[in-house]
DNA sequence: CAGTATGTCTAAACCCTTTAGTCTTGTCAA
DNA sequence: TTGACAAGACTAAAGGGTTTAGACATACTG
């Protein structure tokens, strides 16, 4: 055999995330994307550098469709309005990628991968800037940045993990949850104002 | 040989959590906790439903550790007061147990797995307790209860994952996320007076 | 004291990861 | 055109984890 299967780097990406957001990410190993690419195991070892590879390839790919879906959420819109955008693309995306939203954790350190760091960055670049706009000073809104970021990602977390016993309405949960915080948020910008 | 290595369900809890706690939830395998006691991998089977059954244990031993936890935080308080040592409380063990605390996800539900359902689900109903003693009515204490959970459970799995990338201070960061989210279950609950 | 249940073991299969080395094929320069 | 090289597939094989099956020793129990 020779050399005529012609696997691109994007190929590996797309084929472990239909397996880790179909069956989970424990489902997306080497063998079970090789499997679907028609390749065997070891000859991904030419794309990408064994398992730990595979999964930085696929936070690297979750991190740009989240990247490009929170930029279309706040087209156009800020302030409360744009933040409140941002959680629901965020648990859309969790919603649709439950396999690409787990390979985010645990997450690099910008001196051990700072390409993946940059990449997985960017999202939470934005939240802040939305912030900053409405005239929260710089070091509250990195607070504020990561009271919603927990709160989006425990709640996400939570939902696809079936953590929410209660048989209420978790739609519900989601928008007071949020709305509760984006409040808070929207106090801080007024104190400041 | 025979029968004379005695091991106890509770031994494998024991052994389980420490290596998880030391290197990790995927560390805690079934040859590693055989080999920490003394045993070969198969005679775990006597006592364990395989892997699957050795996580089980897990959560129910971590799950216990943080109900006795979570009794003594809010011991002699009550209100605002005892969401925040509760908060604390989650964050210690978290911080105290990392590996136990990632068994806890995904969680069963009460149909799949009872016993395992009741463990986990009896600290959240000592959350939903104080917030209830506070007069806030049940359907809003349930949505208030999985806002607050998801905040710690968010904020705690990010730090403990380096998911928080800024270089600002964490506890302060944990302190004013909280303290937020309790101001606004006080609201809710003075709006219920 | 005999029989049974318990709990350990060994053997072996299966799967996934990873390394090493082989071989085919496309590309590029002489 | 052709020969060398690089890319990218492959096979072979080792190593570790999970799991089942079956053997065997030890402790209880009547």
């Amino acid at each position: 055999m020779g050399r005529k299967a012609g696997i691109e780097k994007s190929d590996i990406a797309q084929a472990a995330a239909r397996i880790a957001d179909r069956d989970g990410l424990d489902a997306a190993t080497l063998s079970a994307v090789a499997r679907e690419l028609g390749i065997k195991t070891p000859s991904l070892y030419n794309h990408v550098d064994g398992l730990e590879g595979l999964r930085r390839l696929l936070a690297i790919h979750g991190s740009e469709i989240v990247l490009s879906d929170f930029k279309a959420a706040v087209d156009g819109i800020e302030g409360a309005e744009a933040l409140k955008a941002l959680s629901e693309a965020d648990r859309e995306f969790a919603s649709r990628h439950p396999g690409l939203y787990s390979s985010f954790l645990p997450a690099p350190t910008e001196e051990s991968d700072p390409e993946l760091y940059t990449a997985m960055a960017a999202p939470a670049f934005l939240v802040a800037h939305v912030m900053l706009d409405m005239g929260i000073p710089q070091e509250e809104a990195l607070h504020l940045v990561r009271a919603l970021r927990a709160l989006l990602h425990g709640f996400l977390e939570l939902e696809a993990n079936r953590g929410f016993g209660m048989p209420i309405d978790i739609d519900e949960s989601f928008d007071r949850s949020v709305d509760l915080m984006i409040e808070a948020i929207t106090a801080a910008a007024a104190r400041h104002k």
